[in-house]
DNA sequence: AACTATACGGAGCCTTCCTCCGGTTCTACA
DNA sequence: TGTAGAACCGGAGGAAGGCTCCGTATAGTT
């Protein structure tokens, strides 16, 4: 890679980062450009579509969020880490508005290898957990992480409510039933 | 209001519900138009947005959602009557894919007067459960309406994997962990 | 039949996405 | 250091959808 266009990449991806945080993911890309001091051209050659810009910047927070995954497979309750981790997560997502939406998709490959990587980290929280009879042995990694975007995504359309995602959480956690063995088979 | 616009009001609204069924609620509004045999103005006029349009098809199923609350109040569990009526929504508004999104949302008043319909019956469900004691005290119906639109929106989401809106819904409903009181404060 | 309020419709402007290609700049190698 | 050409730059412009505006057409009334 020339030192030019790396130059370039490297100010495109910083000024996506940003962008995203003030004004949601599906901020025009020419402004984005324009920002970096580059045409939008380049901002193609780059980054293919939205989506590459996308999964490039969730990237940077990965390896935080992997570390952070092992770090709580220390602690002495599992449960306990598996909901911290998710919670990250979803700060993670939040501060990206739209970014939520993107990663619950499965149908394409968009943003496949962070999916992949963050399935990975959070799979190794889930499996203690229900090794420790923490957590529902059906439920899987894939299935929680979706949950927690829909979460963050509801919480994100009620930008109002500032409780509304500790709420939901805490009722998808604990469950809306009392006695669910009765209601749902 | 005039006849023609009384014909060309029904024509767009019946138009919509197809459009929004086979191609999505973000479906180009001149398909519409065009169809319903009309000009872009004319469906302007009748609806000021694409959210008056959605308003109004909704609208066309709230009769039967409600009357289904009321059916379910005569139910003998009132666990399985709010959770069939929630499941009800979920197929309701599956049909319209974009619909949940927006439904979700609280911060605007658009669509306002769907939403407030079905609290109001939902909310009769809900409390039924609670009184006896079937159903956590403190969940709100909001939170159970946004909680089934999050579901909706995950499982429209990944339409190659059939299962997963059941998955979800049960994973909710039932609760993720099995000693709640531990983990979650 | 004439008149008027109401409704119609599409031209046209704006914004955003994305492609394409002529011109420019950097790097490697002599 | 000079140079060839590969790599890169950037913005013009086509495509598509959202929405407005206003000249024209028509339903309903007297």
């Amino acid at each position: 890679m020339r030192a030019d266009a790396q130059r370039n990449y490297d100010r495109l991806l910083e000024e996506a980062k940003q962008a995203f945080i003030v004004h949601g993911t599906d901020v025009a890309l020419e402004d984005i450009a324009r920002h970096a001091g580059v045409g939008i051209g380049t901002l193609y050659r780059h980054f293919p579509d939205r989506y590459a810009l996308m999964n490039a910047v969730y990237e940077l927070e990965l390896d935080s969020l992997t570390r952070r995954a092992e770090a709580l497979l220390d602690t002495d309750d599992p449960a306990d880490g598996l909901v911290r981790w998710l919670r990250a997560i979803a700060v993670h997502s939040t501060a990206y508005r739209g970014l939520a939406a993107t990663v619950m998709e499965s149908g394409d490959l968009r943003m496949t290898s962070c999916k992949n990587q963050l399935r990975a980290a959070g799979g190794m929280l889930l499996e203690r957990a229900q090794r420790e009879g923490a957590v529902r042995r059906d439920a899987e990694i894939g299935d929680l992480l979706k949950l927690t975007y829909a979460i963050v995504l509801a919480a994100e359309k009620n930008p109002d409510d500032a409780g509304v995602f500790n709420r939901l959480m805490s009722l998808t956690l604990t469950g809306i039933l009392t006695r669910p063995e009765a209601a749902v088979r």
